[in-house]
DNA sequence: TTTTGAAAGTGGTCTGACCACTCATAGTCC
DNA sequence: GGACTATGAGTGGTCAGACCACTTTCAAAA
């Protein structure tokens, strides 16, 4: 039997020190030359798992300064994932419905989430879609998936929304503030239902304009 | 500014010659020395970058034989990446929550598809859980997952699944079948609320049971 | 006081050297 | 001839030492 690999030892290591020396995202964490002589081990074999630490975004290494422990919250999940999910060929369908199952669902927790249906941003958002034409569709639901408080389940949805599919290119129209209006007013009053066929209304009409119709900034 | 590290070119280079030489999984690559006098680097060098891709589960490295493309199932990505995020309470809820809204999601889907809520599968499904105790619970969700037809939702949850928290371990219990079986016939009768909140009400029981009570095979 | 620059410390890279292991093969023995 | 053994080439695993490029610090010079 091989023998454990020691730069996977050298991660879990890692990994206990920063949890022992209480090191929060963002601290420095020893330098190389430091860690091979406290874990003794020889500095490439050190390289070795800070390299693989960094490819997943768990630390970052800034030459002349020092390596530091990223925030956890921007780990590179998603982006990994992605390399494993999205390399084949996946079907436009698939990616449409994913990104469709993650908006519902933010819908709805901001619906049932009393703060976050009241937060002054919606006022905000009434205002400028009526005043303005220069409003990115895309922000707006953007602005659904963050008051949802998930960060993992947003940062899959931005990842879904830079595929092609994506049906919130452009800003929007003074036809489309009604629906828009329709969807802020049922998460005012929390109306969960009603938002959320409201966002599956204006979906279904943006798919219908986009196909015929392209208009860029 | 930094340039940009090395070994990430290396990584791209690597992936690159991996799709030019049309190398397949379980074929190997070529040895580390060539590949530094290849890419004209040093060995170090592309060990830092064969590191991170075999932590990321893309390569697989034997002693004396080679480095051979993995199948990509076995990622260590998962264990390394939980270790590290997955104290963050914030984050371990996200993955928790973004798995459930797969599952609602795929089950309203089943429900609403006539077909697959009559496959013969789920009349199995029954009649395995009444005959015997080794029913693992992860096949009975993954089994909804898959009739969803969406398979970038299936890919994403049983990546999520994999993580801690996942409260699907071990097999299923006698005390519990009556509730699988209510799922069941929601879903046959295409009651797709009845067979959320069923699916919900099983989670929940199942949070409560593992956290007192850990039963392993 | 301000500016300069030298030194220390850091990550980035390369080299050369072992070690442990696998495998193919030439060689040996029966 | 067939089975076993030893050897050597090739591979990944690890280490030590040497530079380089860069940042920070701080004492010396202006």
């Amino acid at each position: 039997m091989n023998q454990p690999k020691r730069y996977l030892d050298i991660v879990l290591d890692i990994r206990k020190m920063i949890s022992q020396e209480n090191i929060r995202p963002g601290d420095r964490i020893p330098s190389e030359r430091e860690l091979a002589e406290t874990l003794n081990v020889g500095r490439s074999t050190i390289r070795e798992a800070l390299r693989s630490l960094e490819l997943l975004g768990l630390i970052e290494t800034r030459r002349g300064e020092g390596t530091f422990l990223s925030d956890h919250r921007n780990h590179r999940l998603v982006e990994v994932l992605s390399t494993f999910i999205l390399q084949d060929d996946q079907s436009q369908k698939d990616v449409w419905e994913t990104r469709m199952i993650h908006e519902i669902s933010a819908i709805l927790t901001v619906c049932g989430d009393a703060v976050s249906s009241q937060l002054p941003v919606w006022s905000g958002f009434s205002k400028r879609i009526n005043e303005r034409d220069f409003f990115p569709r895309e922000d707006f639901v953007k602005e659904i998936m963050v008051l949802s408080g998930n960060r993992l389940s947003l940062k899959i949805w931005l990842l879904l929304a830079q595929y092609s599919g994506n049906p919130y290119k452009g800003h929007i129209l003074l036809e489309e503030t009604e629906m828009l209006e329709n969807i802020l007013a049922a998460i005012r009053r929390q109306d969960a239902e009603k938002a959320a066929s409201g966002l599956k209304i204006w979906i279904a009409w943006l798919q219908k304009e986009t196909g015929k119709d392209d208009d860029d900034s």
